[in-house]
DNA sequence: TTAATCATGTAACACGTTACATGATTGC
DNA sequence: GCAATCATGTAACGTGTTACATGATTAA
């Protein structure tokens, strides 16, 4: 449900076209939720037709034609009656969905070096990611302190925050990891 | 695709019902990963057309009968391919997916307390899961102590101690940021 | 002249959830 | 008598991905 939810904080702040979408969870939500175009379109058009938007097809002469999403106030309702009722997305965050976790549980069918492959891999991904979050971190502050947004910002860095943390835990664990795989690296053989 | 290489990786250890296969993703892999009946049902049946299992009917007198599940040699052959190939996984993980923080994005729509009362929430239910994970881990590791799987269970640990850190990290964000929220709160009003 | 940006979609498929459906045996 | 355990599924729906389809304008 959170891309609609998205969708619909979004054009809370104003009027946009799918492709301003897109691009805009691309640049500022992309941390924590992604969307192809053609998913953003399908979903745009499920909620014109249950009432929570409203468009209006712009002619220019210059780029092709677009057409404008406006929240309307069932729009808007619904938006706060979701942001009033987080338990159940709490609760999804306790439990997490990992390809990656599933791969180290089934690793003992792999080589050694191949555990140790994986475990390095992902630690050096976590750092690179890591790095990359306090660029966005530190471009999210500087908006914020430029435009008169600071308390719109400040959650948007609240996000980057939690980027930041759990990239730097990820490495934490993934050193843990290594190191408890290599302590018997030397009596053990595959 | 994982839920296909789960259950790969569990049959692997030896032959299942879907009944058995459920009860272990729930014992032993929920924490990274959780499959409703129906769908593992499903996909047995499309795993055993695409000759990866093959499946025996054994009656029962004392208890309903059951359709057990063997690996084929193409199903091996799979799930070493699948373990060989990770990369596309550990990068997946970089891109986590969170209504939760989908909230907090938009949580500026909402009231100071509000705000706050998300947070705190998440802290707390953070606390109590990274609680339950330490009983988790202990009891895999005594499992593994008695047991002769060491090889094996080092890794299902690997996975409980990253569920260890990853709420610890969790609730170390939200100390964070309700401090951060709490420091304007008096000059601030909503 | 070539890549980037602007702009919107459809169709099919893959994966996950919800609701429905059945029924015997065992332990409290 | 009632709940738990054992045991297997179907149908419909919701959400996400992949592949396909088109085409103008602008900057390097």
């Amino acid at each position: 449900m959170s891309l609609k939810h998205g969708l619909l904080g979004l054009l809370n702040y104003g009027s946009m076209t799918g492709y301003d979408l897109k691009k805009t969870f691309d640049d500022s939500l992309s941390f924590f939720w992604r969307a192809k175009t053609s998913q953003i379109y399908r979903e745009l058009n499920a909620m014109e037709k249950d009432g929570l938007l409203s468009s209006e097809h712009v002619i220019q002469t210059d780029k092709p034609n677009k057409r404008l999403y406006q929240i309307t106030d069932a729009g808007q309702a619904e938006l706060r009656r979701w942001l009033a009722n987080p338990e159940d997305d709490i609760a999804a965050a306790m439990q997490p969905k990992s390809a990656f976790l599933m791969r180290v549980f089934f690793a003992g069918e792999t080589s050694k070096q191949d555990q140790l492959a994986l475990l390095r891999a992902y630690r050096e991904q976590c750092v690179q990611a890591g790095n990359s979050m306090d660029v966005a971190y530190r471009s999210i502050n500087e908006y914020g302190e430029t435009v008169n947004d600071q308390e719109k910002s400040k959650h948007w860095g609240l996000t980057a925050l939690y980027g930041t943390i759990f990239y730097q835990a990820g490495a934490d664990w993934a050193s843990k990891a290594i190191a408890l795989l290599e302590e018997n690296e030397e009596d053990e053989e595959e």
